[in-house]
This record gives C-alpha cells, structure tokens and sequence, in this order.
RNA sequence: GGCGGAGUGGCCGAGUGGCUUAGGCAAGGGCCUGCAAAGCCCUGUACACGGGUUCGAUUCCCGUCUCCGCCUCCA
C-alpha cells in the first residue's frame, strides 16, 4: 500500500513517488506576514503538519520548508498607515504566525526562509531567466516575466492565456512597458521611500511569485517533491513560480497540493474582505487542541463553512476522546508509549494513504475509542492498554493526542490549582459521607454548589473526581 | 466571458452502481447510577431538481437551479 496525493498539475489523485526513496522535500507557501493570523492560516499549517506527520511516520525523511513573506506591498501599506517601520510590523506579526503555529502544535519547518533574506538568490533566478530570453527589463527598474516566452503557461491552474479576462490596468504606469499585459514582475524598481536592495537593474525589491522560485529551489533542489498551499494561490502565484522556475530549467515541484479555504458567512475568510476570525479570538473559547480537530476534521480539499456550531461538534467529539484517554490512562496507571505506525489499525493507514482521508482516519479513531471503553467497562486492562496505544499513535500522527505534554493543563501544577484541588477534595470527602449515611440532600447540595462554580464532579469505580467545566 | 470545485439524514462530515442506513454532534428509548455524569445498547433510512443509461443509481451521462474559489493582493 502507497500513498497516494491529489496533485493540481494532473487534477488527479497520483500515487506519490519521491524523487529520492525515503526522503521527501516539502514546500508550502506561508504567510505574507501584512496582518495577524485568522483561522484560515491555521487551516493551512495543520493540513500540511498532517501530511508532514503521516509522510514521518510512514518512514520519509522529510524537509519541510515554510517561506514568510515579510516584504511586499500591503506590508509597506500597513507600516506608513501605522508609522511603524515595515521590518518592524512584519518581525511583530511572524511571531504572532509562529506562536499560533505553536499553540496548535504544528511541527516547525526545518527552514523557515524570509524573502529579504534571499535577494542573492533572486537575482541570480533573474540572471538566468534575462539570460535565456525568458524575462526583460521594464521602465523603473522593473523585470519581468514573458509569458509568451512559457508555452506551458497556463497549464497548472487549467487557465488559456488567451482566455483570460482582460487586465483592468489599474497600475497603468507600470502595465506601459510589459510586453503583455498578463506578464508579471519578478522584481519591482523602488518608489521614492520604498525599501530597496541593489541589483544589476537598479534598485528594488522582490516580487512575490520569484520569491518562493528562488527560496524553494535553494533549500530543497531544483527538483523537490511537494509544492502545497491554499487553493487560491493556484492562479497566478504557483502558476507564476512554476513558470519561472520551469523556464529557468529546474524541473520544480513534482505534486502540487492544494487545500481548501475556510469561509466565514459565505465567503473566503481574507483581510481584504474584512470578515476574518483570529486565531487568538477563537483560542479565548476553545483550547487550541479543539481548534486543531475542528480545522483538522475535514478533508483537506473541501470548503469548511465556519460556524459555532460546527465548531462546538469538534469540541465535543474531540472532549469524547480525550476523556477516553485520560480514563484509560488512570485506570492502567501509567500511559503506553505510542507504538507508532506497526500497529495501528489498518483501515486508518488505509484512509491515511487515500489523499490523506482524515475523516475515514477518525472514524477508526473513534471505533478504536469505542473499542477501548468496552475494555475499560469489562476490566479488559490488556485489551484497554491496547487500545489506549493505537489511539494515541493515530491521533499522534494527526497531531491530536491528548495526553502528550503540549496539551497539558498549565495550572495543574501551580500552587492556586493545588489549593483548589484540596478544597474540592474536602468538600467532596464530605459528600461522600453524606452519601455513606444516605443523606442523598447534602450530597446533592454540595455538587450543585461545586458546579455552580464550574467544578463537574463524577463519581466513578475508583472514586469521586472533578474537573474544570470547559 | 473562461477555468475549477460543491450541493448527503436536525447539524457537521465521509463514501459507494445493488449490505457502509461511515464517523461525530444533537434527539428519543433502555442499561448502569441513590440521583446524576461518563460509558454501553437500541432507534431515526438522507443523498439539490428534471431527464437518460442500466435488471438496478445517491453513486455514470445530459440539462436546470443554487453556492464557493480562481482569472487582481490573499492560506
């Protein structure tokens, strides 16, 4: 059984072949770091941590690069209007990309390339690409890319040149002097105040689609494995990258990944739109586990129609499973180490390996739960230790297993949490005797007053216990 | 105008030419519990609409409607 990945270039599902056996490179296109990260971002980071994962446990020896973005023009706008200097907003926001990144447990990037930290390796594309006919100078220091140049244009996003819809030539002034109005810049000549780098053109700064050419072919090889992003980036970015690299004579990315968008009140969620939802917003309501699962659940190439609702549902279904996890865990009185990939239910790896069938994936998470509470419910400590490793394994691989440090509690360990957990014990050794003489009033009085606090009190075989209402 | 994707039971969300009524959430009934909670058992028979192909279509084809993405910065 091979993994098999949906590839955009052949809008197939392809069984995916590395260029090198065992190791897979792996470019995903990150954030233009203009703003703050919304939901939509995380989507992004958390459906290719999945691949990554699965690409690991399934034995690849994976290179993972993930580009910032951190110059370009809504970075320069949103520094003037805030009278910041643009290194300064772009530095600010990247930390807020990488925190939300490591608040849901997305495996950092072996490298993590900024744009204005590879003119070199720019200008030496545009070398090559001025070189062999491909690009030409404009007025004002810009280059650009001849399309006309690129017979294989168009074939990524399925779009015909000729069929496009005519530019509206809002920047006129700079349209004048391209060959072709869909020809695009490489780099652009600086405006007055605009910051600039010196180049054999003049001075200037990136274009984005050359960015991601040059930052992924130096760290991964003219030739790498997978090429990922949101699904609106297909046409003109990848396309545009794609054609600049292809025309440089790098065979480029092998399978193109795509992911699908998350929609707020109907449409895409985007800045430009203004109907984004922060990440730090939501992570006040839900822990960001839960927003993992939430953003996780679907399969990765389909729309996800945010709402509270659904987003509750994940919580729910995620909450079912980690009670399961931390019961097991009490019960067995240590926590089996996650075997790994051997013995992991087939028909999870059997979905895994299916364009990374995440849904098919929980379903067997959720039948090996079910498994596991049978075992809990029978005394099965054998059959429950079993169970409790193979969920933790898969949910490992999808970045979701509840009981690894990442997750834990932060105040389980804090003198207020202590003293708390030692009042709730007494008011529930208290409860108990009440319970022992029949006294079912107190008892009941006392866990009424305990919830409405926010403490849940269940009573269990080992005993009563209590948690935090969530 | 061109290209691509989607419309599944109360909700989320998979999938398939004829037994998967995937899975989860919610709901109802039951078991368990002093009562709960958790867990377990059971129930609900859906595939936008209209044609067609077929012994048989939610799954294939054609058309219609609706929605989303791209053709401009965007995960």
């Amino acid at each position: 059984m091979t993994l098999r990945l949906h590839d955009t270039a052949a809008r197939a599902v392809r069984e995916f072949r590395p260029v090198t056996p065992g190791r897979v490179s792996a470019y995903l296109c990150g954030a233009t770091v203009q703003g703050t990260p919304h939901i939509g971002h995380l989507r992004s980071a958390v459906s290719f941590d999945i691949l990554i994962r699965w690409l690991e446990a399934s034995g690849y020896e994976v290179t993972y690069c993930r580009n910032v973005t951190d110059i370009d023009d809504k970075i320069l706008d949103a520094a003037a209007r805030g009278d910041e200097p643009w290194w300064a907003l772009a530095e600010r926001n990247h930390r807020a990309f990488a925190s939300a990144y490591d608040a849901l447990a997305c495996r950092p990037p072996d490298v993590e390339p900024r744009a204005t930290g590879h003119v070199p390796q720019m200008i030496t594309l545009i070398r090559r690409l001025i070189d062999s006919g491909h690009a030409y100078t404009g007025g004002g220091g810009d280059v650009y890319f001849d399309i006309r140049s690129a017979p294989a244009y168009g074939t990524l996003s399925g779009q015909r040149p000729d069929d496009m819809r005519p530019a509206d030539d809002t920047g006129a002034s700079r349209a004048a002097d391209k060959k072709d109005p869909r020809d695009f810049a490489l780099w652009k000549g600086a405006k007055p105040g605009e910051p600039a780098w010196d180049t054999p053109w003049g001075r200037g700064r990136p274009g984005w689609h050359l960015e991601c050419s040059a930052m992924s072919t130096y760290y991964l090889g003219p030739v790498f494995d997978i090429h990922g992003g949101g699904i609106d980036l297909v046409f003109p970015h990848h396309e545009n990258e794609r054609a600049q690299s292809t025309s440089a004579g790098d065979g480029f990315a092998r399978y193109w990944l795509h992911h699908g968008l998350v929609d707020l009140s109907g449409q895409k969620m985007s800045k430009s739109l203004g109907n984004t939802l922060q990440v730090a917003k939501v992570l006040t309501r839900v822990r960001p586990q839960e927003l993992r699962y939430y953003l996780g659940q679907a399969h990765y190439r389909s729309v996800i129609e945010y709402s509270e609702e659904a987003l509750e549902e994940a919580v729910a279904a995620y909450q079912r499973i980690e009670r399961f996890a931390t019961r097991a865990q009490r019960t067995l009185g240590t926590s089996p180490v996650p075997t790994g990939i051997s013995d992991i239910p087939l028909s999870f790896t059997t979905a895994m390996d299916d364009d990374l069938g995440v849904p098919a994936a929980l379903a067997a998470v959720h039948a090996t739960v079910h498994d596991g509470n049978h075992a809990l419910r029978s005394g099965d400590r054998e059959g429950l230790a079993t169970s409790l490793a193979q969920v933790r394994s898969m949910l490992g691989i999808l970045g979701l297993d509840p009981l690894v440090p990442q997750w834990e509690h932060r105040d389980s360990d804090d003198r207020l949490y202590k003293a708390v957990d030692a009042l709730v014990r007494l008011s529930l050794k208290q409860r108990e005797s009440a319970r022992a003489r029949g006294d079912y009033a107190s008892a009941d009085s006392i866990r009424d007053t305990l919830e409405n606090v926010g403490v849940v009190v269940e009573d269990t075989p080992e005993g009563p216990r209590w948690e935090l209402r969530r």
